[in-house]
DNA sequence: GATGAATGAGGATTCATTCAT
DNA sequence: AATGAATGAATCCTCATTCAT
């Protein structure tokens, strides 16, 4: 400390940042293959650090968890932040529910993140849960104000559905599955529309025939 | 040897049973407590066995669980058959869904037993879905058979849309949101009858009406 | 013991004598195919009988070895008893050496035998070790009395040449290995005879001369 | 990563260095006392460290061994080269076993590596194999081509006798008798030279003739 | 800051041995 | 007598975590 300024934060090293960095990339790897009780010196191998580099970045296991995962969080926030300007607010909904599905498809690690947010006793729980809470519950509010879907659904409720459509993300064609599950949720949470029939509009044909989705 | 006859099947002791039967308890208790990766000397210490005993019943910790949880998804199956002969269609498949929520609030170990269907690879796995999914079909095709719901669901994806429902079953109030969920769900699943529309009320209510929901 | 009087052993139960004979065999083959330290249950298994009936009947392990065991060695000493009368006494001794290595290749166990004759602490190791020595001190003795062989060598001396080379009885070819070496064994024993040379005869002569041993 | 560069081998840390060697001398202490199925936490606990920390060093039981009993076989077969440039070839052949012998006595861990040598069969077993195989041929080589010795011996013929002799170790004046018993052996060996004799002819084919090796 | 060595707790599994039936 | 259930000690092995270099 001696002589060091306390206030300014050292500019961190070159090579501090990158092994940072690095840990994270393998975090999330490693974790998305093995599950995320993988062993942490599993992570360091993958990182080509040591173990101790390792704990110096991240001291507790709960801390890799929140670094690896918060960057996800922030993205599904995010999306459906900018949904919110969407013309149609029911499918501004459904668009960011099968983008949901989309990214765990896609990322890996993104499924662990919405399990953090369905079960996590972090900090980081506690903000990614209200995050996408607040951002969901502004697409439904917009819905529900529109007359377009009942009033009984919170946005936590929406989430966990979400959460739980993804929940059976390792089996095969899950994929399929879940996007046409999130559509029947859906289409449970409109009011019926002036059902008279125009039945022009919207996605669900077949069905959509019989019943232009209520 | 002496006086063994191998065709009958020895009187199985008393405390054999006994034991058996604590240790199937305390697995139960202990894996809804603490996930299926508990460790299984704290199973046996929470029955009061040595760790021999739980090994001589259960040679490997698949034994265990199957054991342990052959017999819920016996229940659930059951009771989907029974639900077979239900007048409404719709509503007997309603009633299952939701009694399934009621046997993971009550019964610990049921969640896991569905987390067993849907992830499983184990022999019991396939038993437990092939019987699962049996039971649903028959709900499901009655249901479509009468022109009551969409024909484009396969009782593969029910079951999976259940198990997620029931994937947040360690919230606070998992079962009411839960409960919600479904009938949300099976509300999307619905061809909507001759909606000659009124639409005026509000929105939820007319299904209220059609169905007083539970 | 009411009424009973100590001093006549009461008749063996049929199926007793059975059971003994069936784990005593047994103990043979398992020790055999998974070296002795082969679990006590697996020999019961084996046998067909309750590890407790094992138990019974050999309260030790070692108890065990030593039923197991003991005929083995009664074999060879009867053997060398028998080749007392042969008229070469040199061959005597080479023949009985050449049986060992039969018996130890053919009859499962025997090896075994001899490691504990090496090795043991057991009293039966006592009864054995004094039972062979004694009876190849006799061969020796008739041997070393017709001056063909030195007679610096101890009985003990050759039982422990012949156990060591049996040690390698789980190598391939190591049958014949042994026999050759025995028989180099065997004619390093020889005084020669007469070396102002005829030659005719044995091969070793010569070299006690040259070398008296040391 | 700062700083590291591939190339160069870090120089070991001294604690660990230290460490290594504790367990391996105790490895060679422990596996001569009790046998080499010894239990590796016995050897921790006499070498003074955790059991994590034999484990780091020697992630197997295999590699244990290995590292253990390496430089045992290195000593033998370094002497046997050294013992190529003797003037005697039987003499030298002698001396090496008799050393063998000392060794046993001697050095904690060279029974051992002499069993392993025997029976082993792991990537080590089949190197030391060679090692000592190839060192006795020379030796073997040079007495055969003076006509000193029989010619139907292999290497590995005398190595096994050597490690059969060595096989009582554990016996109280096991020493003592291991060398008589070398020394008969190495006697049986040899050719008879020239005795008193004209015989003229060839060394050990004499022999042979005379006695078909049998 | 980076590294990797040291440590020990903890979980799985096997068996010898004792005992209730 | 025979049986096999119960028990726990003993081992193996893996990791999370701390620390010396």
């Amino acid at each position: 400390m001696a002589g060091r300024s306390p206030e300014i934060a050292r500019k961190p090293r070159a090579d501090a940042v990158r092994n940072r960095e690095r840990v994270l990339e393998s975090a999330k790897a490693v974790f998305s293959a093995g599950g995320s009780e993988a062993s942490l010196e599993a992570v360091a191998r993958h990182a080509g650090v040591g173990i101790g580099t390792l704990y110096r970045h991240f001291p507790t296991r709960e801390a890799l968890y929140e670094a690896v995962y918060r960057r996800e969080v922030e993205q599904l926030g995010d999306l459906a932040e900018q949904l919110q300007c969407a013309p149609e607010p029911v499918e501004a909904l459904r668009r960011w529910l099968r983008a949901n599905v989309e990214f765990v498809a896609t990322k890996k690690g993104m499924v662990a993140a919405l399990a953090l947010v369905a079960h996590g006793s972090t900090e980081l729980h506690a903000y990614s849960f209200d995050r996408l809470t607040r951002a969901i519950g502004t697409l439904l509010a917009r819905a529900v104000a529109a007359g377009a879907i009942r009033n009984d659904i919170s946005a936590e409720d929406v989430l966990r559905a979400l959460i739980g459509m993804c929940y059976m993300h390792d089996q095969p064609g899950w994929q399929t599955t879940a996007l046409r599950l999130l559509d029947v949720f859906v289409d449970g949470l409109r009011v019926q529309p002036a059902v008279t029939m125009t039945k022009s509009e919207s996605p669900r044909p077949a069905r959509q025939k019989a019943k232009p989705s209520r």
